[in-house]
DNA sequence: ACAGTACGAGACGGTACCGTACTGTTTATG
DNA sequence: CATAAACAGTACGGTACCGTCTCGTACTGT
């Protein structure tokens, strides 16, 4: 699995083949085999493997200040060699592999259901509207990060995060008038 | 060129191989090989070949209608299959291969031209400040439509175009304080 | 001691792909 | 009209990969 890991992160998903994942980890291939029916599954329980999970900001933060703090762990994940390569790939794959697109939708439905707990707060503060779509405040708050990720134009560091915290919580006081 | 396009589009960048193109084309391998000299060069030019060119809008609009009218231009570029189905690979690609690394910055320079020109506006208008990095602004605007069209969470549709361009000015008339 | 199981090592057939070489045919150009 | 360039078609060697298979080995519970 590490082997497969270290493979996908240096020459993409196209990298990991079984002969190579069998060259680099020192297990036979008949192994390999006895776990995964094919590559295709290798590929998947990879992803499955990579996929990371966000941590809910502690309890007794009130809204904002566990918006910076998820936020900023955001960006420190986007930040770690792994994720940036390894989204990428997810985000192609997904379009044409259903397998992968699970995958995908687990790693979103969980940062969903961690950012929707700190719009509750928001929203017992008043600050977040209950009629607003939770998905679409998700975009708008990640969405600039992805891209700084993705494109690598903007350095993923505190000022990304105090300009993106800055920019939404201007979006919601707007939204609610 | 439009062979390779479709096998793209279809089975992603792995399927553009020469005899996929050969095969579909009627074109001759012998030919191929006279235009690009290795496959790698085709995979380029193919990219060269899909980025699209954003326009500028029209001379006379102010800052607001401007900004609106090129998100929604974004937003339709984005809606369209060839767009939704290249970048992903584009994105990938660029992380291994400095050629694709080249194409995708051309793109990413010829966007970021064209909003410069609607924020040079903004300034005029004395809405955006003359100090931010321009870079950051297109990364905070057109960032959620960029997770919006990867994630398929939210619709690519006119409530986004509106969301996104009011967080926009939202953010702008704070940072401005 | 013995059967059952997981494993390492690697050979093998089959396939897909790259890039080259060669043969005719069409097209353009002086 | 002649000659060169561009082309279609195709065969070929070499390589990489997948998935199957066999064989020998270590470990485990009975």
């Amino acid at each position: 699995m590490d082997a497969a890991t270290c493979l996908l992160m240096e020459g993409g998903p196209t990298a990991v083949t079984v002969d190579a994942v069998v060259a680099r980890s020192g297990v036979a291939k008949s192994t390999m085999y006895r776990h995964w029916a094919t590559r295709d599954e290798l590929v998947a329980a990879m992803f499955t493997h990579l996929v990371p999970s966000f941590e809910v900001p502690a309890e007794g933060l009130g809204f904002e200040d566990s918006l910076r703090a998820l936020v900023g762990s955001v960006v420190q994940h986007m930040s770690g060699e792994q994720f940036r390569k390894t989204v990428p790939a997810l985000l192609m794959l997904k379009t044409r592999h259903q397998e992968i697109a699970e995958v995908e939708e687990q790693l979103h439905a969980q940062q969903q259901s961690v950012f929707d707990e700190v719009f509750r707060r928001g929203e017992v503060e008043g600050r977040v509207p209950a009629t607003v779509d939770r998905e679409l405040l998700l975009t708008l708050l990640v969405g600039p990060l992805m891209m700084a990720m993705m494109f690598e134009s903007v350095p993923l560091g505190d000022e990304l995060v105090e300009r993106t915290v800055a920019q939404f919580l201007a979006g919601l006081a707007v939204a609610s008038e």
